[in-house]
DNA sequence: GAGTATATATATCGGTTCGATATGGAAAAC
DNA sequence: GTTTTCCATATCGAACCGATATATATACTC
């Protein structure tokens, strides 16, 4: 899914700057499962406007620089319906914290405890974040998406599973004895 | 984590040929959580090589090509160390699937139900094949690495809680009705 | 009141990484 | 007999990220 797409995305949800679609993948609603930098996004947006299938109106502002908000065009939204109907790659994760725990052995005891300790208090933290998101939506009687509503649902059911495990293991790691639990099984 | 580090921690478990290296990412220990292309791979290799992190000798063989087979060296051994002393960047993860489904009102039903029914296979093999490799670990007798085991079993763990929202949420969403399931709650 | 951080907003640049491709023969599958 | 997969190195263009430059308003802190 290149940044092209992800603009185009968000673009068919409604006009935005630059800035708005930045903030889409950091805080918004494609937040956890979607990322692109400016350094993608402009470039991108440029290429929309290139081929027709975005329109950009100039809004002037007091002292902060004109800011630019982006529509998409009838061809804006072909190609958008056009890119959701090709198949997706695979997820990808990606973590430099395993990639830590993988090698406790190699790392001071008291450095795992807390590696992991923190790693517990981010999903922790994630999924509670969402929960919360999921909550207001709910509490402010808009109509649910259910397409919006299960993508937020498996983040927080991931997050969840996620610290359950390692609050679950977290000991049994410090202690050594990796191998226990699953020989009791 | 750069794919120079990723090259120091492969090989810091063995030498290995540049060719070894990209099995490590796609069926090896570290897949499921790092990556890395040829195109990094090699280049990093030169790198490490023109550092003194690593050595490289050259086999011969019959009808291929030679095979240059990398060893770190003490410094490699040092610099891999001071690696995993850094603290690690936020996990991230990248699905084009939970894009798509995000969209599932501007999709074909059935289109849907197949992309979902995909997804829940894709997480349920993933899930068996990483339960397979331990079981084959642990009935093998060699010891058990207790940091590899914790990395392992998260895998499980979440490929597991993915396939089980999943199925848990299909025909809701299928269905239409996204939002009964938490109201009940 | 001064100083610092944060938010808004666009844009570029260097460096990293990916994905595809080239090469070429062996072995295995069909 | 033919196609696919495996082994193995290597490069190239395109994509992308992260940092940085620019500029101002507001908010928070000391």
């Amino acid at each position: 899914m290149d940044v092209k797409t992800l603009c185009l995305a968000v673009l068919f949800k409604g006009e935005a700057t630059g800035y708005e679609i930045k903030k889409a993948f950091e805080e918004g609603p494609f937040a956890h499962f979607q990322r692109a930098s400016f350094g993608s996004i402009y470039p991108a947006l440029s290429r929309l406007l290139a081929e027709g299938l975005a329109e950009a109106e100039a809004r002037e502002q007091d002292g902060r620089p004109d800011k630019k908000v982006y529509r998409l065009t009838a061809a804006g939204r072909d190609a958008f319906h056009q890119a959701i109907g090709q198949d997706p790659e695979p997820d990808q994760f990606r973590s430099d914290m395993l990639f830590l725990l993988y090698f406790a052995r190699e790392l001071p005891m008291d450095r795992v405890a807390d590696l992991i300790d923190r790693y517990i208090d981010s999903y922790r933290s994630q999924a509670e974040h969402i929960v919360a998101c999921r909550a207001q939506r709910l509490a402010s009687g808009e109509e649910i998406d259910p397409g919006r509503w299960l993508v937020s649902g498996f983040g927080v059911a991931i997050y969840q599973a996620a610290a359950d495990y390692l609050i679950e293991n977290r000991d049994r790691l410090l202690s050594g004895n990796g191998r226990l639990p699953e020989a009791a099984e």
